[in-house]
RNA sequence: GCCGACGUAGCUCAAUGGUAGAGCAGCUGAUUCGUAAUCAGCAGGUUGUAGGUUCGAAUCCUAUCGUCGGCUCCA
């Protein structure tokens, strides 16, 4: 019922597409057609033409549209030869669609026509164009022919459109509504991070509470791994050339990296904490024995990312992955992966955040043997399945040295961002000839395991701020409590509150200031601070606090060791 | 990196070739007040940066840095 459901708003936003693409005909004949389907939330159309005709023609196309609407047309199939096909479209010169048309197999194929507009499609389509009453426009992009770098850049038109009105409305609306949840909207006026160009562009700053935020999660890391047989290791941010040559990164993946000379030697700022971590391995010769290992850093590391790819906290420069390599046998690795697996999805209830997991095979370009291959992504699958994940499966989606499982967080507009990763290496433990002292007393070539279960923290503190809106939770909440006074005369009782919860290690602050109570809430409501602790006259005289939260809940008449035990308790449960 | 849009006070925004302005925040003073904004005054800007056009530029042009939406990339 459901998929049919989506299956017809997929036709009306296909046939959405096609009126787009006729008005833009109409205003724009000199504008080339690409391709125009249904999308996720909506549908796009891409053309060849200059992006500034038709950024500042958005309105007239959506005018056009509605007037394409109004005349009622009719889509009419009509399927004909490959022949008359390319003949059509040769005189209405759409070079895009006759390229289109070579790489279909069939002799036949299907044309829809509206009116005078007509276009190369397998449909469905809705009955005629005035069924189409509820779209709008959203936005303009570039994008490449065919999704190819190499290809021209089309001009994209994004647009959305819906059975209902109300659905129409209720979606623009989400849109409005996620916008406030934005992570980078949210960094500014909670005060959490900042970037700046004058620093530098995906580099981040953290302000007092961002890096309260961000040592509570570093704190909670660390305690975890060590709970899970981790070893911490610490490796230098800098280092020779001569090791990234080896592990060959300066061969694949210089452009990314920030490289500078010293004198006559070249050094690296590290992109990746792999090869710190196999020269910590290859300090001594590691017996069977001392299988599995498990390395674990809070590492930053800097890449050199497209700027226009940069995004907020999600998308950075610098940043720092809590990653750990893990070197065992090969007997060892389901179990290993299945460890790692647990570890993701403890976090990710922690923090109670939806994923999607992607398991990613071969690709065409490979190093390893198949065989090695075709055991790893089954020791993947086999953990997969074990701990009952449901996971899709990219086919040749793999990195080139190994098999790895993805999982996916969603910002708060349903964008998807990699978080955790698990990823076999079978590259690496070549170059670096990573071996063990087997029972035979035979050296064996050891397996190796790059992950991360939380990502990296600056892209996971943006999910978290999306996911929570702001509103975290007490335990990662940068102020938990503020003690806010009716006047200023409770001043010298309020800091003694202040004393008592700063000592059980509460973060609390106190808003004594000679203002009225309503402003103080405000301040303290749009800070989102989880506990306001009022106090005014009838309270320091019985010495009780009234407690108001942020929901707008009120209890009155606490003792502050009664207070301080609750905050406690959420705290300890990471509620 | 590519396409398009954008960049004005700490923040949110106004000023379409003719003297840069408002609200909030800040500071000073008054007010001592009970659950989402008390009142008044003051201060705050080489309009991202660098060039250019013009009698005159926030406004037009060029370059550059950065931001936003996509595309591509994501060892």
């Amino acid at each position: 019922m459901e998929e049919k459901e989506n299956y017809s708003q997929d036709v009306l936003r296909h046939s959405a597409s096609h009126i787009m693409a006729q008005a833009v005909k109409r205003l724009f004949p000199q504008a080339k057609l690409g391709i125009g389907p249904p999308i996720r939330d909506g549908f796009y159309y891409d053309f060849d033409i200059d992006g500034e005709v038709l950024s500042h023609n958005l309105d007239r196309i959506e005018e056009e549209m509605r007037k394409i609407v109004r005349e009622d047309l009719p889509f009419e199939k009509e399927m004909v030869s490959k022949e008359k096909a390319r003949k059509i479209f040769e005189e209405r010169e759409e070079p895009y669609k006759l390229e289109l048309l070579e790489e279909i197999e069939d002799d036949e194929v299907s044309l829809y026509r509206q009116g005078e507009f007509v276009d190369l499609c397998r449909g469905p389509h809705v009955r005629s164009t005035g069924e189409v009453k509820f779209f709008r426009l959203l936005s303009l992009a570039g994008a490449y022919w065919r999704g190819k770098e190499g290809n021209p850049m089309l001009s994209r038109i994004y647009g959305t459109a819906f059975f209902k009105k109300e659905d129409l409305d209720s979606y623009l609306n989400r849109i409005e509504e996620a916008k406030k949840r934005d992570h980078r909207k949210l960094g500014k006026s909670l005060d959490l991070f900042s970037l700046s160009s004058e620093l530098g562009a995906g580099l981040v700053i953290y302000h007092p509470k961002g890096a309260i935020l961000r040592e509570i999660l570093e704190r909670f890391e660390k305690e975890e791994h060590l709970k899970r047989g981790y070893q911490p290791v610490i490796t230098p941010h800098i280092s020779r050339a001569h090791l990234w040559k080896q592990s060959g990164h300066l061969d694949y993946y210089r452009e990314n990296m920030y490289v500078f000379s010293l004198g006559k030697e070249e050094y690296v700022v590290k992109p990746m904490n792999c090869p710190g971590h196999i020269l910590v391995y290859n300090s001594k010769i590691r017996s069977y024995r001392d299988l599995p290992l498990r390395y674990f850093e809070l590492g930053t590391v800097y890449r050199r990312e497209d700027s226009g790819v940069l995004h907020g906290l999600l998308r950075v420069r610098g940043f720092t992955q809590d990653d750990a390599h893990i070197f065992c046998m090969p007997s060892q690795l389901v179990d290993e992966v299945r460890e790692v697996l647990r570890f993701v999805l403890f976090m990710m209830k922690t923090f109670r955040l939806g994923y999607q997991m992607t398991l990613s095979t071969r690709p065409r370009k490979y190093i390893g043997s198949p065989e090695n291959w075709e055991r790893a992504t089954q020791a993947l699958t086999t953990a997969l399945e074990k701990e009952n994940i449901p996971f899709e499966v990219a086919q040749g989606e793999g990195a080139f040295y190994g098999p790895k499982i993805d999982v996916q967080m969603e910002d708060a507009l349903g964008r998807l961002w990699q978080g955790p990763t698990i990823q076999v290496d079978f590259n690496l433990p070549e170059r670096f000839d990573l071996t063990y002292i087997a029972p035979s007393g035979k050296k064996e070539r050891v397996v190796m395991i790059h992950r991360v279960v939380l990502g990296t923290m600056e892209r996971f503190i943006g999910i978290l701020i999306e996911h929570w809106g702001g509103a975290f939770p007490v335990w990662l909440s940068p102020v938990q409590v503020r003690i806010l006074t009716v006047t200023t005369k409770e001043s010298l009782f309020a800091w003694q509150v202040y004393q008592k919860m700063m000592s059980e290690g509460i973060r609390v602050e106190v808003d004594d200031d000679n203002a009225m109570l309503g402003y103080k809430v405000r301040q303290a409501q749009l800070e989102k601070i989880p506990y306001m602790v009022i106090i005014g006259p009838r309270e320091k005289e019985k010495e009780i606090i009234t407690v108001r939260t942020r929901d707008g809940e009120n209890l009155r008449g606490l003792e502050i060791s009664e207070f301080i035990e609750m905050v406690k308790t959420k705290i300890e449960d990471k509620s």
